[in-house]
DNA sequence: AAACTAACAGACAGGTCTGTCTACAATCAA
DNA sequence: TTGATTGTAGACAGACCTGTCTGTTAGTTT
């Protein structure tokens, strides 16, 4: 009996491998060498490469989504602090190791347009941002909708520059104008 | 005697098929085929796919600084209306038809860290910022480097966005985002 | 015990990738 | 005319890619 169960093992390979190192750089081969499975399994359990990425993905929005929530619930009750502690979730990305960005935007810059993996991708931005317009609306922002797209436009900054350089420089950079923006669109 | 070099044809041919559709996505044969030149007329001007992607990366570093810097030029002489004029920038190339984002930030998403497509991207990143740092300088403004560093975030954050969403949105709520910023960092 | 399930091991097919190679044609200068 | 340059055309090697296939082993259920 697996102590980690077939599907899981090759999940979490695809996972570190994927994002290390790209989605068209990693073959299934690799994948399946590296999570020590037979290849009959690993196709019984992810039909195609495709499905498997767009798990990974899945689980790239369910780890990065839950960390977003908990920075933003951490800085307090108010939402406009939560609009500035969100960007926590950024600083505390941008210094882990290994650290290459954001794995949708690197998705998105491999697959074309209107493909699932792309489509993914746009679902996971537009939620995002659908969130902290909710946050926004919340502090009472004169205009939620652009203070939002501000928002996540800093936040997506924030996750490609820290993909350049391993500096968490950025993160704080961002947070700090998230701060004067956010006050900025409230109190205005 | 060909209307157009056949370097030149590679580069082009190149240029659009490596944007479009990714450094990897994109094989020799298909640039030679889609060029109109031999095998060996390919790699005798570029011996290896690599220096093709790098001179791809160096062309699109001339047309993309010459954008910013004309897009700030055309601002008008003061360095503070040009931190926002060169938002203009973004905002055109968003609009162009094919628009798939910032083709160092989708190559670098490719590259390994510490491969020379990476470094590249990062000198590329560099430079920029260091542009808009001495324009921020001359702008007057308390913190130069910080300045810089948030207009610089805005900017790559409204070219990935572009390339997920065709919308301009972005490209205009980013310069709304810096003409405030700028204004508070320079009369702050 | 028999049947079923899940996993292992790895050969194989058909395609694509980069890069090298040979052979041939056109142009231009000495 | 001869030779150098620049180009075309395409076969080829060796590696890698995805996905299918056969066959084996171990544990569980009936």
């Amino acid at each position: 009996m697996p102590q980690v169960p077939a599907r899981q093992r090759i999940l979490d390979t695809a996972f570190r491998l994927f994002y290390s190192r790209g989605l068209r750089a990693v073959g299934v081969d690799l994948i399946i060498a590296e999570s020590g499975v037979a290849k009959a399994t690993f196709y019984k359990h992810f039909p195609s490469k495709e499905v498997l990425v767009l798990a990974y993905l899945d689980r790239v929005d369910d780890i990065w989504t839950g960390q977003l929530r908990a920075a933003a619930e951490a800085a307090g009750p108010d939402p406009a602090d939560q609009l500035v502690g969100l960007f926590d979730a950024l600083g505390t990305a941008c210094r882990r190791e290994g650290y290459r960005g954001c794995a949708f935007i690197n998705a998105a810059a491999e697959a074309e347009p209107g493909t699932p993996v792309h489509e993914r991708t746009v679902a996971h931005k537009l939620a995002v941002r659908s969130w902290v317009r909710d946050l926004a609306a919340g502090a009472g922002a004169a205009d939620p909708d652009g203070l939002a797209r501000t928002l996540t436009l800093l936040l997506d900054g924030g996750l490609a520059s820290g993909a350049l350089e391993a500096s968490p420089d950025a993160a704080t950079c961002a947070q700090e104008s998230a701060r004067v923006l956010v006050s900025a669109a409230v109190t205005g």
